[in-house]
DNA sequence: GCAGCAACTGTAAACGATTACAGTCACTGC
DNA sequence: GCAGTGACTGTAATCGTTTACAGTTGCTGC
């Protein structure tokens, strides 16, 4: 394998000139030609973890959520690559984080440097994740509401904002049983819908029934089907806000085997505003929770918290937008 | 930040037996414990850069292929992530790459040794890639069809014999105008699903005919859905195989605003199975090309080489399977 | 008490880049 | 002709690990 050395021999120059020519500084002509030449004869590249090793970064981002297989995570992984793609950092994805354990387990190992910067989308809360972001030694920006006391860039959406848009779309279509088909409440995601449902219901001047909130094992389309399936009091109910556009298609393909008609009968309102929601029948209106402008927003953050070490913290909020189709 | 060399001083030994700790060799276990201590109390967690530049390897193992929004590949991903997450490698994604220039730039990159293996599924055939390929200086597995004359680790789905499966059993429904909907013929898959079709249409004694080709922008439903408005021959058609399930939930779109019954008028058959199948009306028969598992397959692969890199290359053919719902 | 041995430890040289510093060189102006 | 200048170049130290090699240590058996 070629090194600047065996270039800069090659060359006739020293390895301080390969450098030189390499990282754009003040080269006689000549010299650069002849650099230039004896790179592309022997076919050099610089070795990535020598140069990380000295100057202490490696031009490498790393994007941290729970899991892939969701769509939403997807899109916000599309987000951020499309601005990386246009910067010298490479994404190093690390996904799959079954547990909190886990995802501490991966923090820690961010001492290692292997990344200049991080976006995290944490899926969990605990006070040691809080703890362990706070004391990391390179640039953070957290996607998702932002823990008490930690001081880092955050991106979030106000989710309550989306259910809102949801349930105030609803109540106007006359809606006033309003239910909610939720994913696992242990998840952040799953708090703050339930947090934003109650709120909303109450300030629209609806009566909050606990019976009204369906509880999905995970945010699946299959969820959503058997636990609607399971659920002994659809009849109390003209419409469902569900979690993400999956629970909702999961609930419409139950609703449709059991002629039960949308909107008619129920009024069906998705999350997330997936591919899927135009792809559905009915089709289906859903809160666009935006989150490849959420990735986009948090890398383009990242890059430049780590051009400029010291400036304060941002936050920056991303209004929920309603995208209304056939099913509500 | 704590060094090996900080922890050294901390326990009182010298750096080699700090290293000999971390890395399982023989230690005293005095001096384990007191390096240990040491290593805990500093918060010591060791330099990637430098490991990586003495041992020249970087824990990393990058994915490359076209574009984290098709389906198929965040299937794909999932199978590379899953095994990974049990080693010690990173995954590092190298996507969006929307031409061929592009990606040789990043083979040519991949001589920088930031990955100790690549799994790639390149969209385009061209000459350069396949000459970066075979001259690069880390594990390669493809996915995808192995080009003439590259010598490496491959899985491949045959895309023919899904294709066979989709129309064997189209045929066996009564179905005798089979048409294709195909994404652009520019690419790896529509090159591959082109020439699948003609194949088995003739070897199933159809007459295959140019007119019954449509050909969408690229593999979105959107294009499905829009392809199918323009087509001027689609009454002369009983079936419609659709290279993925995109742009067969388009075609169903567009044909169900059109009261034309699926599958009574036209029936439907997708390809990849993904989750969408699942949850459009009517449900989707689909081939399952088996995405996650040729993922999975790929990286068991280069983990093996990594390991034992004399080996000779080895190909592993992936069978699709048929999954018969409603469309067809 | 000591040779022989096994088991462990420390010293120091890599790995391949970057960069402070000192040195060389060609030129200018007097 | 020479000091002074500016522009470039080379030497060598450095980043934080790993590891070959040469000790050192404590034990065994005689």
């Amino acid at each position: 394998m070629a090194t600047m050395n065996s270039v800069a021999l090659r060359a006739g120059v020293s390895v301080a000139s390969v450098s030189r020519v390499l990282n754009g500084l003040a080269a006689r002509p000549d010299t650069e030609i002849r650099v230039r030449a004896a790179i592309a004869e022997l076919g050099y590249q610089p070795n990535s973890a020598a140069r990380a090793l000295k100057v202490r970064q490696s031009d490498q981002i790393c994007l941290s959520f729970a899991d892939i297989g969701n769509p939403a995570y997807v899109s916000m992984t599309r987000g951020v690559e499309r601005v990386l793609h246009d910067s010298k950092y490479r994404l190093v994805l690390a996904s799959s984080f079954s547990s909190v354990e886990e995802i501490i387990r991966h923090l820690e190992s961010m001492g290692r440097g292997y990344a200049d910067g991080l976006i995290i989308s944490p899926i969990y809360s605990d006070p040691e994740i809080t703890d362990l972001i706070s004391k990391l030694n390179v640039p953070v920006v957290l996607i998702g509401t932002l823990p008490l006391g930690l001081n880092v860039d955050n991106v979030y959406i106000d989710s309550s904002q989306g259910i809102k848009l949801a349930a105030t779309h609803l109540r106007e279509r006359g809606c006033t049983k309003i239910g909610l088909l939720n994913g696992p409440i242990k998840t952040n995601p799953g708090k703050r819908r339930l947090q934003g449902f109650k709120k909303v219901i109450i300030s629209l001047n609806l009566d909050f029934k606990e019976n009204r909130i369906i509880q999905a094992e995970d945010f699946t389309s299959t969820a959503g089907y058997l636990s609607l399936q399971e659920c002994k009091t659809l009849n109390s109910i003209d419409a469902l806000i569900c979690a993400n556009d999956l629970l909702a298609a999961g609930a419409l393909k139950y609703l449709s085997e059991q002629k039960i008609k949308v909107p008619g009968d129920i009024a069906i309102v998705g999350i997330d505003n997936t591919e899927l929601a135009s792809l559905v029948n009915p089709t289906l209106t859903s809160v666009d929770l935006l989150a490849e402008k959420r990735g986009e927003l948090a890398s383009t953050l990242l890059l430049d918290r780590i051009q400029n070490p010291l400036r304060a913290p941002k936050t920056i909020k991303v209004q929920p937008t309603l995208v209304v189709r056939n099913s509500a």
